[in-house]
DNA sequence: CCGTTTGCTGGACAATCTGCCCAGCGGACT
DNA sequence: AGTCCGCTGGGCAGATTGTCCAGCAAACGG
């Protein structure tokens, strides 16, 4: 298990360039077809690629506030939050988390006044005892997995170690 | 902008089955295939598809434990902070947040010892005062944006509504 | 109310890619 | 030495993509 140099360099091809197909990965990395296909499958079969789903933006989608929550809950209730909280299409991500807040969840809404809407439907449940709202304001680090990929496939330094700065 | 029903349900169906072409999602939305193409193309240049990119399970690469972990500010130091954060492989995502914590950042490492030398690189920096970290156990509800994309569609119900429970 | 613009349909074409199979080869393992 | 495994290089039929076109209907603007 695991990812050597060849895989690293395939999923970062993959990821900049989500559109290249088997033959075209094939003649970037400088390998024949087959093994380009036999990677991708043990990559995919294996777990390391869940899949190649559309990155959709919410800001795009009229939902340009993220926050993140984190919750109180009362005993034994986890469960009923749990579900409660999945039937919100607002809530992104839940986790549940060690320390004094037991829950951490991400939310996007329409405005920051909207917001207001999402966490009351968010904490209008019994199992909730309080919950604690920080609003992002920027983005730095948008999601991303190359960096760790390089380093899991030993693969040298990031030819970028700078640029820094984004919306969100 | 915006995005109407069939909008919705093309990103649904992309997510369901990313292998699918324009030729056979054009046959499973019973419209034709240049009308699948205009509206890929449209959702991409407008940016509510981002991209494709290959979804990596950082678990499946050898880094099983997420953490997130606030940080506290030396005020004006922020973008050293965020260039400092950008280089450690570990920090997969990054927001500045409102509220007394500054930052919020999203981890990954190898073992909860593991933990501790992420957590002593990202914290090892002059700008950085204090950091809180909250280590995740499980990940209800994994990252997802479909109910979202149906909300903003306007499609109906959610066929399921249950369904919680999954690891991290 | 009419002309125009916009979006979708249904079809056609060449070029390309995919899925699949095969033989050979070299390194690693037993 | 014998065997297994991964990669190479190639071939082939079938499917898909990129592109362009004409017809149409609904929405739009005057």
């Amino acid at each position: 298990m695991g990812v050597d140099r060849l895989d690293g360099r395939l999923i970062q091809l993959l990821a900049d360039e989500p559109r290249v197909g088997v033959l075209e990965a094939s003649r970037r990395l400088g390998v024949a077809r087959g093994t380009v296909q036999a990677r991708l499958d043990r990559l995919q079969s294996s777990g390391v690629i869940r899949g190649f789903g559309p990155d959709v933006d919410p800001a795009a989608l009229g939902y340009p506030v993220t926050a993140f929550a984190t919750l109180e809950i009362k005993q034994g209730q986890g469960q009923d939050v749990r579900a409660h909280l999945a039937t919100v299409p607002e809530v992104l991500e839940l986790h549940t988390i060690t320390g004094h807040g037991d829950m951490l969840c991400r939310l996007v809404a329409r405005s920051n006044a909207d917001l207001q809407r999402v966490i009351d439907r968010v904490v209008g449940f019994a199992g909730i005892v309080r919950a604690s709202t920080a609003i992002v304001m920027e983005n730095p680090v948008p999601l991303r997995i190359i960096p760790l990929v390089r380093q899991a496939a030993g693969i040298s330094p990031p030819p970028e170690a700078q640029a820094v700065g984004s919306e969100d």
